[in-house]
DNA sequence: ACTATTAATGACCAATGGGTCATTAATATA
DNA sequence: TATATTAATGACCCATTGGTCATTAATAGT
């Protein structure tokens, strides 16, 4: 985020400074930010550096070329709100529709809302150029993410909350559409504002009631 | 799709020929498929050229440089199935849950399914680096497609068949499912295979009755 | 304060790839 | 069949950028 507040000297040079333990985050911040916007073939090293305040020499210090910053940068990021999520629907006492819109709301606060949308163009733009990153994913978070998801709709289900049925059978249905709207604020929110708030609202909506309702 | 079956002549050389008219359909062809899997600044004007069974420099006969390609390749492609469904909620007499699920149906075949999928990774991608790209296909899809869906949901609400609420303020919620369906054939379908049948029908089933149904 | 260590620099190299153009040869026309 | 036209070629140019490394200087240890 932080661009280089090295300040001081004379005529606005820059100072040098050793700064060993943080220099790496910095980096993968950068880069983060840089392989989301332009992709990791236009994504240029002197620009991450430029971004991290150093010069593109200082980045081979701390990664071996520049497919291994990629790679730390884009694993950087473990969804780790997911944790939280599972204990939440463990010890959930209430019904399970109150749990469900719970839990999309923390999705779409920590994920759609967040600065984690930038992961989830990555894993689109680069996905096929490189297998591993969406294996990661699938195997940190998605896999992980689908069977909490299962769990609710068959807590739902158990109590007699909730209906058994086609959607049920493939409950992965239920974040669509927060995967939509993260990738409506990625491409066309300066055209057309997306409001999450009544977004959540709707997709709650949907969720549990339908246009039947 | 084709990649050069120029044969003939000796030693498996390639003869060359004059086809003015279908170079540059070939050639935009060949630059999407590309620019979809390597990105814009990684797609190179030699492999778009081999694909398309020529060679770089025939390229520049056709197109000004590397972004004009790219500009004509990623507006190629007009999503003109909707027309189609215009016309189809146009002129529907049934009643409006099994209007809905054949549109979805439509969207499913033609956008989910398609190959023009790979536009969906391109917007996405590129989107931040040219936002005429967004801007081309907010115009000339998303907005006809957004209207279209709108005026599905209020002719089922006039009709006493949908409920208005929340969904009904949104009703871009309604596809949301699908582009989560797209992003998924694009990243993980190689790990774990979506069906895409089932999901349509979990699909439908959300958008109309939701889990307590 | 002095010195050793090493983080950081920036000048440099080499490969890549976008773009050019003189030459070649396929085809239309006479 | 001879000739003119121009689609297509491929050798070439050069700016960009990933990557290297000798030099510089900030800092820790004495």
């Amino acid at each position: 985020m932080t661009k280089s507040e090295n300040s001081s000297s004379v005529a606005g040079q820059t100072q040098r400074r050793r700064r060993k333990e943080a220099r790496p985050a910095e980096i993968i911040e950068a880069g983060l930010v840089e392989f989301a916007e332009k992709g990791y073939a236009g994504a240029r090293l002197s620009d991450v550096a430029a971004r991290a305040g150093i010069v593109k020499g200082t980045i081979y210090r701390y990664f071996e070329n520049k497919e291994a910053l990629f790679q730390a940068a884009v694993t950087s990021r473990v969804i780790s709100t997911l944790d939280n999520v599972e204990e939440l629907v463990e010890g959930y006492p209430g019904p399970t529709d109150e749990l469900l819109r719970q839990v999309l709301a923390v999705i779409y606060e920590k994920i759609v809302a967040s600065d984690a949308r930038v992961l989830l163009r990555i894993i689109i733009a680069e996905g096929v150029r490189f297998p591993e990153i969406p294996a990661y994913y699938y195997k940190e978070s998605i896999s992980k993410g689908a069977a909490m998801i299962e769990t609710i709709v068959q807590r739902g289900i158990a109590r007699g909350e909730f209906r058994d049925g086609p959607m049920a059978a493939m409950p992965t249905i239920l974040i669509g559409p927060a995967i939509f709207a993260a990738v409506w604020k990625m491409t066309f929110d300066e055209i057309e504002l997306l409001d999450l708030e009544r977004f959540l609202d709707a997709h709650v909506d949907m969720a549990l009631n339908g246009l039947l309702g």
